[in-house]
DNA sequence: GCAAGGTC
């Protein structure tokens, strides 16, 4: 058996049909993994690295002590499986096979990968042949050439992917580690460091920085309008820019008449078609239709797997002379695009446009299949067109221009004019992504004397740099050498996920600048991008066998360890740096009452606003739990604070907005404030200028300060601070209320728990007494079904006893034995007898009887008479001597009060027998013994 | 819990 092992599964089944010609291939699949097989032939797909590296066991610790991240350059690294069905499917097969073809994609990378699978299969079959299949397209002409002429796989290529692995993760996990502890953050919270995303990080820091140093520098611009035949004409003075007032000035006081045309040249413009797409170019533009890169990349991936475009992500912007591009032609006709299609045939350019970078390892973006709008959504159809236009563009010839260049004499003052016009559109007429403005000027001639109708003197700014977008920073990473194609557009969204960058364009948050700062200072080897460009100069001596892979690696451990010198010696000075610098991201404003800074503070679950002059200053915010998301503060500040606004987010869901968190709290505190009966309008405004928002706070002054905060009388104070204390009472009720039915009532669309609640409110059932005793139709109006409205009653009963006996001072570990005993109400408490009781529960029957006491006291009702133990004890034996009584009729008696001889001598049968359900006959024997 | 690189 021949096995062919490819990069993915879908290079697989292309490679399969290709090489089985008329053959019908078989698909099989096995666990989510297909392989296709004809002939004596079966292809497998990988699914990219199958195996992954990591430091060998023993390295989890971040904190270990013997652990440290230094000691993470010198930890020996395994490699260990990511996949682990693909990877056990592979051995299977080779163990079979006695040949196996490597096909993975014709790159570095995919000679790692390469070797991986070599590896895979030399574990289990040390024997078979291996050889390598190399091609830059998956079309049959480079398919069939390549495993005609199979070479070896390339070692020294794949061991200079294996030393960027070991040393991107040694540098990148250790660094990582190291800045986390230092600044103190865990969980969610690490700092990343790493070869691609600190100078990445570090370039967005740096363009920020450069816009807040920028200085705006005044200039003027001169500008003249004239008119001939009718026609318009703008003229701008020769000078340009004017930095000097006086000198725009003093050229426009001179800009008179006549006007006289001095030269006229025409000339002409070749506007080159747009060359072929690789990802970058193909990112950009998509980022003009309003795609972000991710976007833009997870569409073309969709329209590649479904055949429509080619493998998205390439280096490459030279057609292979492999590609059949009338093919391509082809496929396109008789679609949507057939005309321009049909046009690009009749008027093909020579040779198709090239770009400056050739690679092997795919061709550019091109079409592959016919599409129609139907058949895909809305985006997916913009960039499949856009994919198909730029190709054909790339087919069309050159677009041309005629220009007129005009210069103007003013009574000595020079203009000039610029006119373009398009006289052969070429790829334009198919490529409208590009705009071409036409500048159309009259015919104009030397000497004509025109006259001036306006001159215009412009005050303008010059502008700080732009921030980067995120195609324009993928531009400029691939410039810099960062990343590949494949992974740049995940960078932008890991710094993004790590609160290092955000918006749109991309700001760096005080996060990424502290990082940036803090290895600026102390590693600033791993902010540049110049430590990518020497490991891919090392790569590259590798490959050529001039460096082994571990002696670079070895270097690489070196200069680490050198820059862990410099870190260990000023951690402190590191971690306190990034907390501070840091503190600011948490900052909201300053307290209204003390001028401190109000911060946003996280203490588990609950979050809230907090005065950095607390204990003295106790002014705060609240803020809904982190269950609605993370509290963050946003850019926008209130007008009426001067608090910045704050937003919720939590993964997965909608951002909530709260906007300003002070009238936030001031509004969903209202209702509550007018729940106090003496609360006025004018009251609340009083109070609010106090910085008095929430009843809870009212509750908790001394009549005194409220006297001297709003300026009313003691009585008032005091009935005030009573109603807020009442009113906080209902809202805790309220409160406890929702929080049970929440716990028991499962939400559903359109029942919301708000819902429910308002309704029950309505009815006055505010808390779960008043639920206790509801009419089910009441909870049947609340929208609750009839199921959970006998489950809630019941528990609420439950709970409302289980307080009332706790309230009436029983202890928790006593209530929890009445409750296993089956005494659940106060009333049984009351009502049953002590010796019942005590047996029941198996708890003393003294402490029983204060237990009852209590109890009773608290209902207003007599407290039986005291049991003690060794009367009952005696009790118990005198009852059991009596012939016809056992354990069970003990218990029976002690229902109606009946615990010894005496008792049961004075028991009014009639009623001691309807209790026990002992027939009168029988208790009248036991009686009869007794005498 | 860490990187960057494949792929989905």
């Amino acid at each position: 058996m021949h096995l062919i092992i490819a990069e993915k599964n879908i290079s697989a089944n292309r490679i399969a049909q290709i090489l089985a010609g008329n053959e019908k291939v078989k698909a099989v699949k096995e666990g989510n993994v297909y392989t296709y097989s004809f002939d004596t032939k079966t292809v497998v797909g990988l699914k990219g690295h199958v195996v992954e590296i990591d430091f060998e066991p023993g390295y989890t610790n971040w904190r270990s002590e013997v652990h440290t991240p230094r000691s993470l350059i010198d930890a020996g690294t395994v490699k260990k499986p990511t996949e682990k069905k693909i990877v056990n499917l592979i051995q299977k097969l080779a163990k079979k096979a006695d040949l196996v073809t490597i096909a993975t994609d014709y790159d570095t990378e995919g000679e790692l990968i390469g070797k991986e699978a070599y590896e895979l299969v030399r574990a289990v079959n040390p024997t078979v042949k291996i050889n390598r299949a190399r091609f830059s397209a998956i079309t049959p002409a480079e398919i069939r050439a390549a495993f005609e002429n199979p070479t070896d796989l390339d070692f020294a290529l794949a061991a200079a992917g294996e030393a960027r692995q070991t040393v991107d993760l040694m540098w990148g996990a250790s660094l990582t580690r190291f800045i986390s502890l230092a600044a103190r953050r865990g969980g969610k919270n690490i700092l990343s460091v790493g070869r691609v995303q600190s100078p990445t990080l570090a370039m967005i820091v740096d363009r920020e920085r450069e816009i807040e140093n920028f200085v705006p520098q005044t200039y003027w611009m001169l500008s003249l309008e004239t008119e001939k035949d009718g026609m318009q004409v703008e003229a701008r003075h020769t000078n340009g820019r004017f930095t000097d007032h006086d000198a725009a000035l003093a050229a426009k006081a001179g800009t008179k008449e006549p006007l006289v045309v001095t030269s006229v040249k025409e000339g002409q413009k070749n506007d080159r078609a747009p060359t072929p797409f690789d990802t970058t170019t193909f990112i950009v533009a998509a980022s003009r239709l309003g795609f972000s890169a991710a976007n833009a990349m997870r569409i073309a991936e969709d329209l590649y797997m479904n055949g429509y475009i080619s493998y998205p992500r390439t280096d490459n912007t030279v057609y292979p002379k492999s590609l059949n591009l009338d093919a391509i032609l082809n496929t396109l006709r008789g679609g949507v695009f057939d005309a321009d299609v049909a046009w690009v045939q009749q008027h093909r350019r020579p040779v198709p446009t090239r770009g400056k970078k050739e690679s092997t390892d795919h061709p550019p973006i091109h079409p592959t299949g016919a599409a129609t709008r139907e058949a895909l959504g809305q985006d997916q159809w913009k960039v499949y067109e856009l994919v198909v236009r730029r190709f054909l563009a790339t087919l069309s010839p050159d677009a041309q221009w005629v220009t007129t260049k005009c210069l103007f004499d003013a009574s000595g003052e020079p203009y000039t004019a610029t006119g373009g016009r398009l006289i052969s559109p070429g790829w334009r007429r198919i490529y409208p992504y590009s705009e071409a403005k036409e500048n159309i000027l009259p015919v104009l001639a030397e000497g004509d004397r025109l006259p001036i109708k306006k001159v215009n003197l412009e005050e303008k700014q010059t502008q700080p740099p732009a921030r980067y977008s995120q195609s324009r920073l993928i531009q400029v990473m691939e410039e810099l050498g960062l990343g590949t194609k494949s992974t740049r557009h995940e960078v932008i969204g890991k710094l993004i996920a790590r609160r290092y960058v955000e918006g749109n364009p991309l700001r760096p948050t005080l996060v990424g600048r502290a990082v940036t700062d803090a290895l600026d200072n102390h590693a600033e080897m791993i902010t540049e991008p110049e430590m990518t460009r020497t490991l891919e100069e090392h790569m590259q001596l590798i490959k050529q066998r001039e460096r082994t892979r571990d002696d670079v690696i070895a270097e690489s451990r070196k200069m680490l360890h050198k820059v862990f010198d410099k870190l260990e010696a000023h951690e402190e000075e590191i971690g306190s740096e990034i907390m501070e610098q840091t503190a600011e991201e948490h900052t909201v404003g300053l307290c209204p009452v003390c001028g401190h800074e109000l911060r946003i503070r996280h203490l588990g679950v609950s979050q809230f606003i907090g005065c950095t002059g607390y204990p003295e200053c106790r002014f705060n915010i609240s803020l809904p739990g982190s269950t609605w998301g993370r509290a963050i503060r946003l850019e926008d500040t209130c007008e009426k604070h001067g608090l910045a606004h704050v937003r919720l987010i939590q993964k997965g869901s909608r951002p909530w907005d709260l906007g300003c968190p002070l009238c936030s709290h001031i509004t969903s505190n209202l209702e509550a404030l007018r729940m106090m009966p003496s609360m006025t309008d004018d009251l609340i405004e009083r109070l609010h200028a106090r910085h008095i928002y929430t009843v809870s706070e009212i509750a908790g002054m001394r009549p005194k300060d409220l006297m001297e905060a709003i300026a009313v009388g003691e009585n008032e104070a005091d009935r005030l601070i009573e109603e807020a204390k009442d009113a906080l009472e209902i809202l805790r009720h309220r409160s406890e209320l929702r929080k049970f039915i929440r716990k028991i009532v499962p939400p559903r669309k359109g029942r919301s728990h708000a819902k429910i609640m308002q309704s029950l409110l309505e009815q006055g059932i505010g808390d779960i007494r008043a639920l206790s005793g509801a009419d089910p139709a009441a909870l049947k109006k609340a929208g609750i079904p009839e199921a959970a409205a006998t489950e809630l009653l019941e528990a609420a009963r439950g709970l409302c006893n289980e307080r009332a006996l706790r309230e009436a001072g029983i202890p928790a570990v006593s209530l929890k034995k009445y409750q296993a005993g089956g005494v659940a109400t106060p009333d049984d408490l009351c009502y049953l007898p002590i010796p019942y009781l005590a047996s029941k529960t198996g708890i003393n029957p003294e402490t029983v009887h204060k237990h009852v006491d209590m109890v009773c006291r608290r209902l207003g009702r007599p407290t039986p008479p005291k049991v003690t133990k060794a009367a009952l004890e005696r009790g118990r034996k005198e009852l059991l001597e009596i012939p016809g009584i056992g354990e069970a009729t003990v218990e029976k008696l002690y229902l109606a009060g009946i615990y010894d001889a005496a008792t049961l001598r004075e028991a009014d049968v009639d009623e001691a027998s309807s209790i026990t359900g002992i027939t009168k006959t029988r208790l009248h024997d036991y009686i009869g013994h007794l005498k």
